[in-house]
DNA sequence: TAGGATCCAGCTTTGGATCCTT
DNA sequence: AAGGATCCAAAGCTGGATCCTA
């Protein structure tokens, strides 16, 4: 029996504060999700858990996870330390419109202006656990910072192409591939004045912003 | 014949100017130390040329290399990418009286007062020449930091023992092994009571606080 | 393809070890 | 021992590659 969508804030914060300190095991026999198997084989499966006990309803389509609040969930693995160690996918890009997109109106802000983040905990005999859930907003410094990564990988996404541009740009948001077989075509003439395809990509967080905010949700890394 | 003492600052900054793009080589031909042999056989001798060049005069005495201006010169050598990638010896440890040092009146600080930073550049052809000095004294909010790892670092000592210190402990200070051989006494109580010897240890800056000040004099990294 | 992400080889960083001269 | 520092193996970081489901 999955919850159904929360009714406002105050409400999903409390489901998720109520599952901290459960483990993975128990929340996946509650909710139907096997977690068996190679780690490699159950990528992204501890989003989906996270997903379906908060009563998340985004599904694989391009919006919130819970779209009559705005609010996108992600959930941060932390190491044995107790900080996060990988970047955090935020959403892919459109490469058909890189020369025209701004900050304003761009899919990236949106998702990131209300941002619920569950800590996953990895505890010394391997488990996992819910660790203490927090929403947390941008502030207009860490804004600022945001929307100047994201002008100037898309800057360059439209004046040098895609291939040339490394995932090194930026200080905390990055471009990076995304998906291993996919292609998609771009707008970007190829030699022969054609168009080009070419591997899809993603925007990711950094995780020294991650590790930051979670430890200081208004720090400036 | 080697130069004498600079009258003043303006005159060894003058000196330190005039050096500007000539080679080791030639430097090490005019006052006369080899620095041929395994680059492990020359450790020092860079900033022992330079000394000389300069008309230091500290020698091995426990004072500045200007004692007259109190000024320090601090030989930097740089990657083939232009940037400091190794850490920069201040000064010894006094581990006699750790628990009772203060920042005011330390040797490190007076020793960081004011200094000359003299970069080596590597050239793309393996031979390297004099980079631009500069003199530089700490800002208030630079000197807050070191004086807050200063303290840091000889608290613990104080407190729990040199040998639980490790070099990871302060932002652009740290505390690390000095020499290879060496033992020096310390007062701190052994198992049994008694005095024990342990290695000597030295402080020093980081190279990412050399890299940055480099790049800003005022840089807060 | 969108969403959910983690894996891992290779590069970078660095803490501890070491070298020379006076 | 003080001064002058650099070496280098191992840990840390991360950019590019990859995996699963609907």
């Amino acid at each position: 029996m999955l919850p159904a969508p929360p009714k406002d804030e105050a409400e999903l914060l409390d489901r998720a504060r109520a599952l901290r300190g459960q483990s993975l095991e128990s929340l996946s026999a509650r909710f139907g999700l096997s977690l068996r198997g190679a780690a490699v084989a159950t990528k992204g499966k501890v989003g989906e858990l996270l997903e379906r006990a908060l009563g998340a309803t985004g599904g694989s389509a391009a919006t919130w996870d819970f779209p009559a609040l705005r609010v996108e969930l992600k959930t941060i693995p932390l190491g044995t330390r107790g900080v996060p160690s990988e970047s955090t996918f935020v959403c892919s890009v459109s490469l058909l419109d890189a020369d025209r997109a701004e900050w304003d109106g761009s899919w990236v802000r949106a998702k990131l202006a209300r941002v619920l983040w569950v800590p996953v905990e990895a505890r010394a005999d391997g488990s996992r656990a819910i660790g203490e859930a927090r929403l947390w907003t941008p502030t207009t410094e860490q804004e600022d910072v945001l929307a100047g990564d994201f002008e100037e990988i898309l800057g360059r996404v439209g004046a040098g192409g895609i291939e040339g541009l490394s995932a090194r740009v930026g200080r905390w948001l990055q471009l990076r591939p995304k998906a291993a077989h996919g292609r998609v075509r771009t707008d970007a003439p190829g030699q022969d004045g054609d168009r080009v395809s070419t591997v899809p990509r993603g925007f990711y967080l950094r995780a020294r912003f991650t590790r930051a905010i979670l430890a200081d949700p208004g720090a400036v890394p």
